[in-house]
DNA sequence: ACTATTACTATTATATTAATAGTAATTGAT
DNA sequence: ATCAATTACTATTAATATAATAGTAATAGT
């Protein structure tokens, strides 16, 4: 998402281009970028000259978005997500821990946007060194 | 820890009872307290009329310390744990993320104390149900 | 000696995540 | 039409973590 965000409006970049800058397997990255598309944050081309890119701008994309699309429910535990998944919900400490917990991580993770995590990047690291 | 929390200071409290109370097996149980005894929250006396009681008053016990004993770093990445697990570390956004995530959690954690815990199910369970 | 308890170690089962592999569908270029 | 480059989808394997069970040893009171 970074690679994407840091190449916005420059068109489609394929997969395995961003496996090789980020230095993991393409096959396993293909299955990793499925849910984001899904999720409806990228887009897709096939074919040849396809490739992927961001369906919004970087700034309408919250970290909280992608965490989300790539792990599912930000909930530390089941109850939280499905209350009816054990009987204890309604009176249980731990719920209500862990509910706080949760809610917590995810107003964090939703006040960073894409853009604001992949400036940090560029800042911190020469194009030199990156765009190898 | 809540079950120990609400019979704070009415001496040792076996396993067993605790387990049957909160309904999981006492073997189970066995294996979980365990490391709240080497994290010092909890002390043990072995042999008959033996049992378990907390090491410290309740409102002197965060759930952090519970919850890091239980399971270990509350990093939810590696690398903010370890900082040489993984090469990207210095100039990663990522990082530097679930760093700022898992912060924010720990301090939650730790501004709630066992005996705020306890409590809170003391007010929500009627005695007469709990205490079978 | 006996009983009730914690302490420790090992094992099994289950679920999750990471990684790999292969094939199908799509698109552009020749 | 064919070929090459790409995403899409499905299946499989491997590795890891967690949950749960089991058995034995050590300890302490009666």
């Amino acid at each position: 998402m970074m690679e994407l965000a840091l190449h916005y409006g420059e068109g489609p970049i394929y997969l395995k281009e961003i496996a090789r800058r980020q230095n993991i397997p393409d096959k396993y990255l293909g299955n990793l970028i499925l849910p984001l598309k899904t999720a409806g944050l990228i887009r897709a081309e096939r074919g040849a000259h396809g490739g992927y890119y961001l369906a919004r701008k970087p700034d309408e994309i919250t970290m909280k978005d992608v965490v989300e699309a790539l792990e599912g429910s930000l909930s530390l535990v089941e109850c939280v997500e499905t209350p009816g998944a054990c009987s204890r919900s309604a009176d249980c400490p731990s719920h209500d821990l862990w509910s706080a917990v949760s809610e917590n991580m995810a107003s964090t993770l939703q006040s960073i946007t894409l853009k604001q995590f992949a400036e940090k990047h560029k800042n911190k690291t020469p194009e030199s060194i990156y765009y190898i």
